[in-house]
DNA sequence: ACCTATGTTGATAC
DNA sequence: GGTATCAACATAGG
């Protein structure tokens, strides 16, 4: 599930329940998630450390640690979560830091797309989706002849809204996702950002992107929870996009 | 069995 | 450089 919703309440939760405990074991041997880390270099970099705190810029996450070390990047991919202090899972945890009091942090994702890398590289990521102003949002997201969509989740370009984020802010903002993005007006272009941020801030609230209004419709033969028009259905920035083609304009 | 689908991102090609 | 496509991974469903 995770977008910027999902990563927030995982940033969320490390820092409430991992901060300050002592890392006295690191599993890193998921040569994949890891990479490009061999085996033991995340647990010689963090062994004896404590986190100190937990920050995010769109779906990346990043934890300080106390001493000189690295910093423990930490991204949950397609279907990664974090687990803490729950019970073990042999397959699909990818990466672990167990603590000396015998609790546990793990990144678990199923579908091992998650990352767990040392000092990770922020600077290809745009402002945070929730935080940019309106004058960055103009700017980088008004801008290229590709579709709307596209660039709303060019991590790049803005960073934390995924497929279904997407999808739900621009049928809130009644823009069809194939505009060029260079072609919308600068009203078109805040309500597009106001729309991103209430989409976000009650995703949040909510417990993630999935919990959209538009998001239980978003199937073949759904239908426009607003006005009841069948919502279209096309693969737009390479991912399967709905919108309503009354509305959406 | 085989094909499609799935919340991400990065490499590659034009 | 900007943009589009495909591959990486694992699982689920028709």
């Amino acid at each position: 599930m995770p977008e910027l919703p999902e990563a927030e309440r995982a940033r969320a939760l490390i820092a409430e329940r991992a901060l300050g405990r002592l890392i006295s074991a690191v599993e890193d041997g998921d040569g994949y998630v890891c990479r490009p880390h061999a085996p033991g270099e995340l647990a010689a970099a963090l062994l004896g450390r404590r986190l100190t705190s937990a920050n995010r810029i769109g779906k990346m996450l990043w934890l300080e640690t106390d001493g000189a070390g690295p910093d423990l990047g930490l991204h949950l991919g397609m279907a990664g979560r974090i687990a803490i202090d729950e019970a073990p899972h042999e397959r699909w945890d990818r990466f672990a830091l167990t603590f000396d009091d015998g609790g546990r942090l793990a990144l678990r994702d199923k579908r091992r797309l998650g990352r767990a890398v040392l000092a990770p590289d922020l600077s290809r990521l745009g402002p945070d989706a929730a935080v940019a102003t309106r004058a960055e949002f103009r700017a980088r997201v008004g801008r290229g002849g590709g579709a709307i969509k596209a660039r709303l989740m060019d991590q790049a370009v803005i960073a934390g809204v995924g497929n279904l984020l997407a999808d739900e802010i621009l049928w809130q903002a009644r823009i069809d996702p194939r505009r060029p993005a260079n072609e919308l007006s600068e009203t078109e272009l805040d309500a597009l950002r106001r729309a991103v941020r209430t989409a976000i801030r009650q995703a949040v609230r909510k417990g993630g992107a999935h919990t959209g209004a538009l998001n239980r419709h978003r199937e073949r033969e759904g239908h426009c929870p607003r006005c009841g028009a069948p919502l279209s259905r096309a693969r737009i920035g390479g991912r399967t996009t709905y919108w309503c083609p009354d509305e959406q304009r």
